[in-house]
DNA sequence: GAGATTAGTGTCAGCCACTGACAGTTAACA
DNA sequence: TGTTAACTGTCAGTGGCTGACACTAATCTC
């Protein structure tokens, strides 16, 4: 029971004992293993078996570490949600929600290239959004991850606004509208051969300034 | 390559050949015994062995009828969305684009009901669109299907307002948006008792209602 | 510092979803 | 009525994933 365990997103420094600092490398070498192959030969087309090939662990050691072959593909997508959660709790109260939600977003994503986690280049950051968003398979458990984070961030946004999120529907509306066009806009980039941070913020910026036009009647009149 | 399939979606009349009529029988069996295994003991826990020994065909069989054992679940909901597709279209042009999803959504979920397809009832609809909102896997798939529908929606919306969908953010946007609010409504149906047709009509509307008021600045002064 | 404790790992055996190959059966059609 | 092609079953195999159990080595205790 005194698992100390190191709070599922990548390392942070505060080097422990020897046993924990093996995990850890155990951890980052099945992780990187597992990203190159991904992006060498695709995800489908690899097994777990080449993964742990590649590291000299066992298959069942893989599975000690990441719930599943999924889970290894998220694991940096996890430190962005972490991110920019982080910094929609920081927005001034004053900012409307909206708002707020825009520039956290932002924020998670320039934050994303420049600390490259646990040894991972902002190049194979990209690329794996990439993978995830032309792989079925990682789409769907993308998207199912993002309703747990659409869950968490319409809290905040409640609490900001103190509001009871189970009564009031405006902040759940907002949340999803919102990461509605947020995916659009990630779902664009990974079509791009240009998938700088740069083009994704524009591609944000972009299409959020969109959403209040395009509910409102008459597009024609714009 | 003389493939006429049945479409996807469920049988509508038209006896054909003997052989054909089988393959109708082999399917709808299939489909019946596996909704009524789901619904008893759960997604995860029906394995299809169990499907096919209920229906005594071979799995080998099972799999030629369905892609994969989450197809299976997905079967209604298919002709749900197929219906939404086709009340969309013929929505009249001068309807602003939000108001005709909204009522070609509306539609869809009325017709649901009414018309018990494949003699699945009512009842086991509604429970198995509860057990996709609840079963993970099958919430990814979900998400995953409801990606290619607005896809789909957004193309529609796109020439009915006679726009380039590539080059225009806002059919996007606003099917983006739109969705989002649906599968809102969806989720928080899911978790009710009293989970009728009327009461999710109730749902979508009201949210719907919200999305104008949550995307503007200062909610606490409504 | 020796021994008890326990976290981390490997091995093995097995379940389940899914697939390819091939052969048997039977409706459809000439 | 025989040929063709569709549908199905059987079999063998792959890949993701899990439980049980034993072993090794880091950590703790005295």
């Amino acid at each position: 029971m005194t698992r100390r365990q190191t709070s599922g997103v990548l390392p942070c420094g505060a080097p422990a004992g020897l046993r924990e600092r093996r995990k850890q490398r155990t951890r980052e070498a099945l992780l990187h293993a597992a990203l190159d192959l991904f992006a060498a030969q695709g995800y489908e087309r690899t097994t777990v078996d080449e993964i742990v090939e590649a590291v000299e662990v066992s298959q069942r050691t893989f599975f000690r570490y990441f719930a599943n072959k999924e889970a290894v593909a998220f694991a940096v997508q996890e430190s962005v949600e972490t991110r920019f959660l982080t910094e929609l709790r920081r927005r001034p109260a004053a900012e409307p929600p909206f708002e707020a939600m825009r520039r956290a977003a932002l924020h998670a994503w320039d934050s994303m290239a420049e600390a490259a986690e646990g040894d991972v280049t902002g190049e194979l950051q990209a690329r794996t959004y990439r993978m995830i968003e032309s792989t079925p398979a990682l789409l769907a458990a993308h998207l199912r991850r993002s309703v747990d984070l659409e869950f968490q961030v319409s809290q905040v946004i409640a609490e900001r606004e103190g509001l009871d999120p189970e009564a009031d529907p405006r902040p759940r509306v907002a949340v999803a509208a919102f990461s509605g066009v947020m995916r659009l806009a990630g779902q664009l980039w990974g079509r791009r051969q240009d998938a700088g941070v740069d083009a994704l913020r524009q591609l944000t910026e972009h299409h959020l300034d969109h959403l209040g036009p395009a509910l409102s009647g008459n597009w024609r009149a714009a």
